[in-house]
DNA sequence: TATGAATGAGTGTTCATTCAT
DNA sequence: TATGAATGAACACTCATTCAT
């Protein structure tokens, strides 16, 4: 009875927050209005604000909720080590995942690039880093943490920068831009993470 | 007399412009009210709609005023030719002014970044690939139209995913996240623009 | 429950429309705000809003609304037949039913005489003409249709026209007004309507 | 030298009331923009206001003039007599000149229906009123005054009521308008004005 | 708890009027 | 005196948020 009611909530919750994505994706945050997404989830616009108190903890749980997911993104990947590989393997096997969680997550664009945005948008700036961090630590541990972390926001800063490039236009033009970004990452990082002793 | 009223028509105009540019980056294009910009300004909202029949048309003027601008800022460059230097200089010869130019444009990142923009923002994105394509094929004739048309647009949103590196944060690090931009430009261009022929 | 809503809905409706009506007739539609038809009817303007989407649309459902109302008015009139009897009496059976109806709808005036108006006002105008087609056919039969139209738009002018002294003035003056409307028409239409046949 | 000035004066009202005139008719009182109406006279917005306190002044202005010039319109018909012409000739002595004034009067329509109008846009009404109650007076001098009012108050309402037939549609159909306008005149008023003992 | 009608401050925009030149 | 840029109150309309049901 009382899971019931619980599981019902989740479940409107679940389906607003969808439907937010959605709606983020289309419009924008600024653009997006409540009741929209209310609307888009089947739901009454009353309804949405037992949930949220405000559209601004919209865009933060999804924030929050892509940021979580993020952990299982690279789960085999991280498993199973990835140290050895070569360089542009292990760019497919961070860049993969990524594109793939990219897919199933709408806003995912409109959040990481929201011009101003308000709340803790920021959790997915950082959950992104860490690891982006974790990755390039576990490839190449002895390097200087400081510049990691520069690798790691530049890394960021590109995968950003081309996401446009990565939803729009022909099948085609995507897929150059895939093997664009790679290509672009593989450059960069060579030299950071590529100590010439790996398998190629 | 004519002349005076003429002028004072420009000076506004200007200084409705650097508002608006202010109030768009500082707030983006959807919070930046109209009302705002003008106060900004130190003028009536009617006054703002004797020079822009809209808010959109702002966005408008500010981005072909910056793309105007772009006419300029490779001027150096083009006239005394870059086709025989070493790639990390003509990187700097193509960034640099970029950023010099960069910082005395406001507005520049919300409205190359700008999601959803009414009217004829893209003038500026065109402005800046067209430019771009110029520096490009001016340093390597021979390529691929293309190829050089990919890179153009990967180069630009490389820039792009920087541009918040470049302008938050600390001095040095806005020093460093200059010094990346270089690098992973110079590191992805050099296989395309580089022969292998220039004096090192 | 879902009805009640219904009826509130109506309800709300019905003083939006009411309110509109009185401030149309008041002001004329230029000069009539929203917020103040808002406010007239006890209700925000944003409530307006889901009733109407935009004020064109609230003079176009008063005029709808009474072009409906038409229907009934002549409803006993067109049932008993009245083509045998004496003009003076047809006169009145076709005027009184209109000044009564004119009595409880406060902008017909307003929306009658519109100089400029947006969107289907006209309707009510039409459903005027048709009626008093209706009328005056029934009555004449045989004569020739283009005549009785021109008849037709001939007395909606006149009815127009003499609107403003049946409303305004002392009650001793709106009686004359009457009087004189229907003289007017009478001596107008007896050659058309009239041949003479009927009871006297 | 300050007769020049007045007369560069005169001209400029002038062509001011001739553009309001016009404006006024086309876009009815409410819809005029004093700016549009500065523009049409080819005077600045300012210069406008030299010569009116505010929009309302325009309209009166208009009326006044609307009014004064009624003076000559029965000129010749007033000096020459019409108490011994048959009905319809008088009817037409009256009306044809109002017609012809009709024309050259762009505003007279829209002041005379005003639904809301400020200021002393009465002075219109009241100068066809007095002419009117002069030509009825002058053909049926033993008439009872009071009579008389109420036979001028709805001529006027008639001639109103008309008055957009007469000026929209076909040729054909205006010309018709005019035929009828006089015959619900004569009809009318015959009773009233005329006695049997004139030439037929 | 869910609803969706209601709210009202705030938005872009207009225009009668003013005033520095 | 004529100009027309400048003003700012007001308008039509929107939307995040609330609350009676």
């Amino acid at each position: 009875m009382e899971r019931k009611r619980q599981q019902r909530g989740m479940e409107r919750m679940e389906s607003l927050l969808e439907a937010a994505a959605l709606v983020f994706a289309e419009l924008g945050y600024d653009r997006a209005t409540t009741n929209l997404i209310a609307a888009r989830a089947g739901v009454s616009p009353g309804s949405l604000y037992q949930f949220f108190p405000h559209k601004a903890a919209m865009a933060e749980a999804l924030a929050s909720r892509y940021a979580a997911n993020f952990e299982a993104v690279h789960a085999k990947v991280l498993t199973e080590g990835i140290e050895k590989v070569e360089l542009g393997l292990f760019i497919d096997l961070v860049v993969d995942p990524f594109l793939a969680f990219h897919r199933d997550a709408p806003a995912f664009e409109t959040l990481l690039s929201a011009g101003v945005m308000p709340g803790n948008v920021e959790v997915l700036k950082q959950a992104f880093a860490r690891r982006l961090a974790e990755l390039f630590t576990m490839r190449c541990p002895k390097a200087n943490p400081k510049e990691m972390q520069v690798a790691v926001e530049v890394s960021m800063g590109i995968f950003n920068g081309l996401l446009p490039l990565l939803t729009k236009g022909s099948p085609a033009s995507k897929r150059r831009a895939v093997v664009e970004l790679k290509c672009v990452l593989e450059r960069y990082l060579a030299p950071i993470l590529d100590d010439g002793s790996r398998v190629r």
